[in-house]
DNA sequence: CTAGATGCAAACGTTTTGCACCCCG
DNA sequence: CGGGGTGCAAAACGTTTGCATCTAG
């Protein structure tokens, strides 16, 4: 993320806490940077020792604290990919509807969104008496470059996440 | 489930353990009777008291590693509703594609199929590259009628969760 | 000045693991 | 008799919490 976007971020996380009669103190601010910084998806606990670094230290329980905060802002959102393992995903700011591709093979991770899904989940939620407030598909799937090649030509070098191009 | 479905998913259950090489033993049995006998997700922890009763006690560490071969014989399928829970849902064994529906206002769990999603995952899966291996759809909606009538008329008195008719 | 924020350490709930003993085939 | 299976207790793990101290506004 450049610095200008990373900037209006820290200026809605801002105005957020603000909102609410918070402070954004240095540790906040500190927090709201790594995060947004990559897309990468993390575990709070990934987030403790990037933290040391020089003046920038935060604690743990602040880390938790903030993070809970963050989610209720809806600027990031808790994700699950499977077993058990809590991750946050820091990319419905950029894409407020994106699922979830999940590699079996070589556990890539594969940001994808599609308008006719959404729908058709609306159109679901409403028929069962609800109006739907949040949806999450999260797919399993097993790379077929790999088990009809025999190597994994898609990811040889790549991030362990990327977004599906449309 | 009745007492013949029971049967069947206990010789199901046998028939995966046989054919690992390993044996089905009295807590085995104790555990997907208990399981399988109603169709409520559960945790681990919950497991637990129910099979102090009488004469079937088993242990938390057999509990546990009972569960992980019971995913692996796919009768059983770990979900997540959020918060960081991670249940077991055993119902995939009658509806192998079916899907989950949360009230965030009565926390109510309803599960529903629906074939043109499925369509829908399957295709975006090998748009992707991939070959899918397990789909899960999970959509928080809140309560119509609550918000509309200021109660929630479809579950008083009901289950915690119910299925979709179609 | 003071409500909110932080850091630390202890507590917590869940899950995993090491190990001695048990039992089925 | 041997390889799985079990139970127990300890350890590991991620997360939450109580409390004394600090600090932003």
């Amino acid at each position: 993320m450049d610095q200008q976007s990373l900037n209006a971020v820290l200026g809605q996380a801002q105005a957020f806490f603000a909102s609410k009669g918070l402070r954004f103190t240095r540790q906040r601010e500190a927090l709201v940077t790594l995060i947004f910084r990559n897309d990468d998806h993390f575990r709070p606990e990934d987030l403790l020792p990037k933290l040391r670094k020089k003046d920038g230290a935060v604690s743990r329980a602040t880390i938790y604290r903030t993070i809970l905060l963050l989610v209720e802002s809806g600027m990031l959102r808790e994700i699950s990919l499977g077993g058990g393992e809590r991750l946050y995903d820091p990319n419905f700011l950029k894409s407020p509807n994106h699922n979830h591709l999940v590699c079996v093979d070589c556990k890539e991770i594969i940001e994808f969104e599609d308008l006719n899904i959404d729908v058709m989940q609306n159109c679901i939620t409403r028929r069962l008496g609800f109006s739907p407030t949040q949806k999450a598909i999260r797919i399993e799937g097993s790379c077929d470059r790999l088990r009809l090649l025999g190597s994994c030509a898609n990811f040889k070098g790549g991030k362990s996440r990327r977004t599906a191009r449309r």
